[in-house]
DNA sequence: AACTTCTTTGAGACTCAATCTCAATAAGGA
DNA sequence: TCCTTATTGAGATTGAGTCTCAAAGAAGTT
């Protein structure tokens, strides 16, 4: 069994909850990419490769990873939410083209610092950040 | 005439678009107050004081507002997105209370030129940007 | 003021991402 | 294998936000 099967598993059990081959398939098809996708197209390649889920189960598995931390949910203003899986990836932020859709992503250790140092000023207990810069990628402007 | 109200009429002329009693209630509805709102709010606001206005009209009139900066939107990650007023009021982001909802507002230069660098390495020209810090305030930790 | 043109308004239909329903199915422990 | 209980899926529902289009109204012109 993969090490990221094991994860899965891991989750599941942690949750109280069933391994199903429907959550299998949601996971590998989340794990089997770096992009950031919406909910639709991760439920669109699974079907493409001839496994049967849901949209429904779709949203509730991306849900229960989400609150594993396994996933990162990503708002970009328009459209759709999109996810990207986390494994083996460190925590970044994202700058976003609003022309074309091009994301990359950023991480400033600075930012993260000052971050935390603006929770604690406000005795906020920090759980979770969004930081997102918009605007014309080269391409586009 | 009030200062305010000059400002509608010049955003609406630059515009190009007519002054009318429902744009003006939805702007003296806005400016009357520091918080931190949702359309609907604004919308039972205003039919509260017995002006007649459709909600459509008040998602129209914010978005007018909304592109000539003189509003800012809020998505707080869960339900409608809120708007305050930009007058008198220098940038900030907003740090949230995921429990109760409260939103407190910071703003460190730091943080700022950080993200200009950040946009100018990815060779983006910078529109706008999100930043907002998700926790537990003191209350409800 | 009256006329004309063209924008704006509003009630309600519509969109669409996301969630919910509930009967049928399946996981996994005994 | 049986039994209990969670899960699934088709389709209904939700809800914020947008759109439609006929009627009302702003503002320029005469």
């Amino acid at each position: 069994m993969s090490k990221g099967l094991k994860r899965l598993k891991k989750i599941l059990h942690n949750e109280g909850l069933r391994f199903t081959s429907q959550r299998e398939a949601v996971w590998n098809e989340i794990i089997s990419s770096d992009d950031h996708r919406e909910a639709d197209e991760i439920y669109m390649a699974i079907r493409q490769k001839g496994v049967s889920v849901s949209r429904a189960t779709v949203y509730r598995t991306i849900d229960v990873l989400l609150k594993n931390n396994f996933v990162r949910k990503l708002d970009v203003g328009v459209g759709p939410s999109k996810f990207e899986h986390k494994i083996d990836s460190h925590h970044h932020d994202h700058i976003i083209c609003i022309h074309c859709g091009r994301i990359e992503e950023f991480m400033v250790d600075q930012i993260e610092n000052l971050q935390d140092k603006v929770a604690e000023e406000y005795g906020f207990k920090l759980v979770r950040h969004i930081h997102q810069l918009f605007g014309l990628c080269e391409n586009c402007q």
